[in-house]
DNA sequence: ATTGATGTTGACCAACCAGTCAATTATACT
DNA sequence: AGTATAATTGACTGGTTGGTCAACATCAAT
């Protein structure tokens, strides 16, 4: 029944995904989106109440792309070691990407966004905790098997060091924002991330 | 000559600091400003010929009050262990009398708006950039210091070393932001700072 | 007292903002 | 063929945006 389902909404969210995340939220329009997604604004808010739940819903479809790679990169059948190199080259390869892509570095998305909104829009804020928290979750269970393998010391608080590696990674990310220049994080994120961990060989 | 100066521009400058740095800058307006500090919108462009030179100059104002801070922090006068434990104690209680303040915990100004601006306008992410560079500076000489006393190894790189640092700090401000809690960074930005540096005892 | 520089005001603007809505179109099922 | 449902459109709103401007106020030096 109804008329065919399109690809507008998925068409919006990606719209938007990209102008957000290159320029800010509040830097970007309605129209602004609509325009460039070659839709019309009552088509807009046919699927979104707001633009606020576009960004949350946004959030959700940048997530669960984010899990896919992020459940293969700390897959306990993988090396730990190994997975945080991969995790390094995994966010590496991805602002390479969309630097080529945006024409900017553009950090972590969610912490600009979160950056961005924190005070400004209490549902946004919290759902970025949400997921920088699901973030560390990664790292905490890639901790454990440093552990497990006595590649790190077994007195090591690993909700404490996950929460300090993420915040790391997002600092330097953000610092490749502002710098728009992804060298530093290229030649000293890996080495930077596995001395904070405390594995001396790798 | 000409008429008794006075402190509109010094009012706007701190009114818009408040406002920018608790919520962004695109989500402040003008009006918002001017409203608040209680000046009408033509003094308000008598002073800056636009926005972003507003922006701009609060930037100057913020950085010079920094440097009055840092300069003191890390005197050659001090100890080098001393200096970083200072930092990390003035970061916290500056956000302490931030977050009463404006009833949020804010993080690093300069990054937040750094990155809301990085790829919006240009002067502004240089500059920004420029600040960061200041910052970095005072760690470098805060680890050459430490080296001079043997209490760390002498082939550390203290260009990277003191970006890293830079970026850990900024990252663990965002996260506090986020999640507008302080806690985590009062509990542990010390020790994790001292553990990036690589001091054992402190 | 006049001049000239600076500070202040409020009205004004075109463009833009997020959001609304009734009308229209396209489709799948009966 | 008819109908229910979903997709689309474009014109519309009221408020806000950054920014302009001519007129006016206040003072110091002459």
């Amino acid at each position: 029944m109804g008329r065919a389902p399109t690809n507008t909404k998925q068409k919006l969210l990606e719209t938007a995904t990209d102008l957000v995340w290159r320029e800010s939220y509040n830097a970007v329009s309605v129209d602004e989106i609509c325009k460039k997604a070659g839709v019309k604004k009552g088509s807009f808010y046919h699927y979104f109440p707001s633009k606020a739940h576009l960004a949350l819903e946004a959030m959700d479809v940048s997530m669960q792309e984010m899990k896919v790679y992020y459940d293969d990169i700390f897959s306990p059948t993988r090396e730990p070691v190994e997975s945080f190199k991969l995790m390094v080259q995994h966010v590496i390869d991805k602002q390479k990407e969309i630097e080529k892509e945006l024409g900017h570095v553009c950090g972590c998305p969610f912490a600009t966004l979160g950056s961005e909104l924190a005070a400004q829009d209490e549902e946004i804020g919290h759902k970025i905790a949400e997921i920088c928290a699901k973030k560390t979750r990664y790292y905490e269970s890639g901790l454990r098997a440093l552990i497990s393998k006595g590649l790190i010391e077994d007195n090591v608080n690993v909700e404490t060091k996950a929460k300090e590696i993420f915040s790391f990674v997002v600092g330097q990310l953000l610092m490749a924002r502002i710098h728009n220049d992804l060298d530093f994080i290229e030649n000293n994120l890996e080495s930077a991330v596995f001395s904070l961990i405390g594995v001396k060989e790798y």
